[in-house]
DNA sequence: CGGTTTTGACCTGCGC
DNA sequence: GCGCAGGTCAAAACCG
């Protein structure tokens, strides 16, 4: 026993050792970022007042963001004791004149761009921006290294699965919520959508879902901006961060909720989501010269925080072929509920980056480039479903 | 006993 | 204005 517990401590040393050196990269990585953002982020400011309040408030901290924001009226007239209705509902109506934008919270409308309206849409796209992961999983939730609180069900219209409300119970008064329903479709897929910013401390294995909505907010907020900006993002992303997936990105800046879709699913069908003639539809190409390599380790470093146990022997090169090494990594440990979680926070943490630098890159390689791009099949990476974990 | 889950009721926004 | 659907509340039940 006592060796036993040794054995595994040494074991967990070595993991946290290989953790730490990935995590040193992906710093490396975001530092060299960081100066094309901050400029990018200055030219925004200058060119694109109505968004300066987007740049200020994610410089500070991606986790902060719409703490108080993003609870809405509603929310925060519903004060743990509600006592008295009446008197909240004035409450609500009272903020709801004092702060017009905070009528979108519920429901932002990407209205005609008024510089008005683009502030004000931009506003509620931040507070109600959407991470949602589709990930194969057997387990009735995935594990993301928060802990989660369900206070309620429903059946919703079309999906005989009932969908699960959860809240973040880390911190009194988190906003961040999650809710979890399985696909009606094929019921081994669980979708997991997140909503809101944690606004507390996060465990480290939390840590990458912590800037998750955030980053896919801002690129929201971005993407919602011009069709050709979404497209061009997008397309960005999927060449840049899973070169070797046939994982899909779907973003969505149409109503209700501005939504980013993780498709960890590995379907190569481009036409999965035939509902969704909104979503701009992003299969990953099975390779770019574009691609940095660079960006994967990032990624699983993210991931792989949460799967040390299980892939502490996994060894990241950037000198070899992301074609090959990475995805036959990506196939043998992306078929855990867990590592989808952190793996998609990964990938949307680093979407904003993604997309900084995307803009700062030239313009030309937008939609026709996305077009030449959609229809490559990049299915070498499949994901063995029969591996997956219960938690 | 404190925290979590269940579940029916309630609230709110939206479309007609 | 009405009905519907999504989201939330909160009391009761459950669990460790």
């Amino acid at each position: 026993m006592k060796t036993e517990n040794q054995r595994l401590k040494e074991r967990l040393d070595h993991v946290t050792a290989e953790y730490n050196s990935l995590q040193m990269q992906v710093m490396t990585l975001m530092q060299q970022q960081k100066p094309e953002e901050e400029d990018e982020d200055d030219k925004k400011k200058q060119e694109m007042a109505p968004r300066r309040f987007m740049d200020l408030g994610l410089a500070t901290n991606g986790a902060e963001i719409g703490e108080e924001a993003s609870l809405s009226s509603s929310e925060r007239s519903k004060s743990p004791e509600r006592k008295n209705r009446s008197s909240d509902d004035q409450e609500k109506n009272n903020s709801r004149e004092d702060s017009p934008s905070e009528q979108g919270t519920k429901v932002p409308r990407l209205s005609p761009p008024s510089p008005r309206n683009l502030d004000q849409a931009a506003e509620a796209t931040m507070r109600k921006a959407r991470v949602s992961v589709r990930a194969r999983s057997e387990a009735p939730m995935m594990t993301d290294g928060c802990q989660w609180r369900k206070y309620g069900q429903k059946m919703a219209k079309g999906n005989p699965c009932p969908r699960a409300y959860y809240r973040c119970t880390m911190a009194a008064g988190c906003p961040v919520r999650k809710q979890v329903q399985r696909c009606a479709e094929d019921r081994t897929i669980l979708v997991t959508t997140y909503e809101g910013n944690h606004n507390h401390p996060l465990p480290p294995a939390a840590m990458a879902m912590a800037q998750t909505t955030s980053s896919a907010a801002r690129m929201l907020l971005s993407g919602s901006m011009s069709s050709t900006d979404g497209l061009m993002n997008a397309n960005f992303l999927t060449r840049t961060l899973l070169p070797c997936s046939s994982s899909m990105a779907t973003i969505s800046a149409s109503a209700p909720f501005p939504t980013v879709t993780l498709d960890l699913t590995h379907s190569p069908n481009p036409l999965q989501f035939p509902n969704h003639q909104n979503h701009f539809q992003l299969p990953f190409p099975p390779h770019s010269s574009s691609s940095p390599a660079s960006l994967l380790p990032q990624i699983f470093g993210q991931a792989l925080y949460n799967n040390q146990s299980k892939f502490s022997g996994l060894q990241l090169s950037q000198d070899a072929d992301p074609s090959s090494s990475v995805s036959a990594a990506t196939a043998a440990i992306a078929a855990d509920p867990n590592f989808t979680a952190a793996l998609a926070a990964a990938i949307t943490s680093i979407i904003g980056g993604a997309q900084h630098q995307n803009n700062n890159a030239n313009t030309n390689n937008s939609v026709a480039n996305n077009a030449n791009n959609n229809n490559t099949n990049g299915s070498n990476n499949n994901i063995n479903t029969s591996n997956f974990s219960e938690n």
